[in-house]
DNA sequence: GATATTAGATTTCAAATAGATACTAGGCTA
DNA sequence: TAGCCTAGTATCTATTTGAAATCTAATATC
């Protein structure tokens, strides 16, 4: 597989660590969403991997981000674009695969992901 | 989303680099394929992450190993199991998806990934 | 008998990526 | 005036990944 191809083109981002799960988690939460939320609710990701992973889903045109500066404090929100949404899909398929094959699905201890009906 | 989550325990391992572009590559080329084989068809990725790579693929059941010592050279195999081939599907949903949205199915300019009909 | 070849790795060290923690700006609130 | 909130940055450390060389074991060749 070389460096040109589709494949090894849109896994390279898609599989930078918490990628997809902050794709998924978009999808959760609905609408826009502001980075504090966000952030709320995927307690272990860092402000500056989130940041990054941002800046570069936007950039791949998988999430929209705008900002309103007239607010106080500052909101600053994100939401899927169509082509993100439609990959989101595609994660679903993933946890459907990983329920049939793998694990059980558990709730979660703290935060209500996997109670979810996505 | 937890850390017990299905989707973050699944995409955790599955977002490591190369996972899925192995796996894509394994369902590429049918049945058995040897270590060698394999390193062959993704010429930048390094035997020890290779290794790495399919040690965990292993050890989540996604494929299956076997290694015929009585040969000379040593013939070490891979293959995807019925799970493994089932996630595949997903994979190429996500090709599918990039075709979609994102970019031209361009053939690779040395190794014939795209020109591929997966 | 010594060296070369081959597959399938492993080792060592460097570079890139991710994590922990603290900090900032600007306005609001007590 | 001090502290608080959002949306990040900055700095430093730890973990992952990459590059290149080396290793092992069995034969094959010189």
């Amino acid at each position: 597989m070389h460096e040109t191809c589709t494949v090894y083109n849109t896994l390279d981002y898609l599989s930078k660590k918490w990628a997809m799960v902050i794709l998924f988690e978009m999808r959760r939460s609905g609408d826009w969403i502001r980075f504090s939320e966000l952030h709320l609710r995927m307690v272990s990701i860092t402000p500056k991997v989130l940041t990054e992973r941002l800046k570069e889903l936007e950039q791949e045109e998988l999430i929209e981000h705008r900002v309103d500066s007239s607010e106080v404090p500052i909101r600053s929100e994100y939401r899927l674009t169509p082509a993100g949404f439609e990959l989101t899909d595609i994660i679903l398929d993933i946890k459907m695969w990983a329920l049939k094959w793998k694990i059980d699905n558990k709730p979660c201890e703290k935060l209500n992901c996997c109670k979810c009906k996505l």
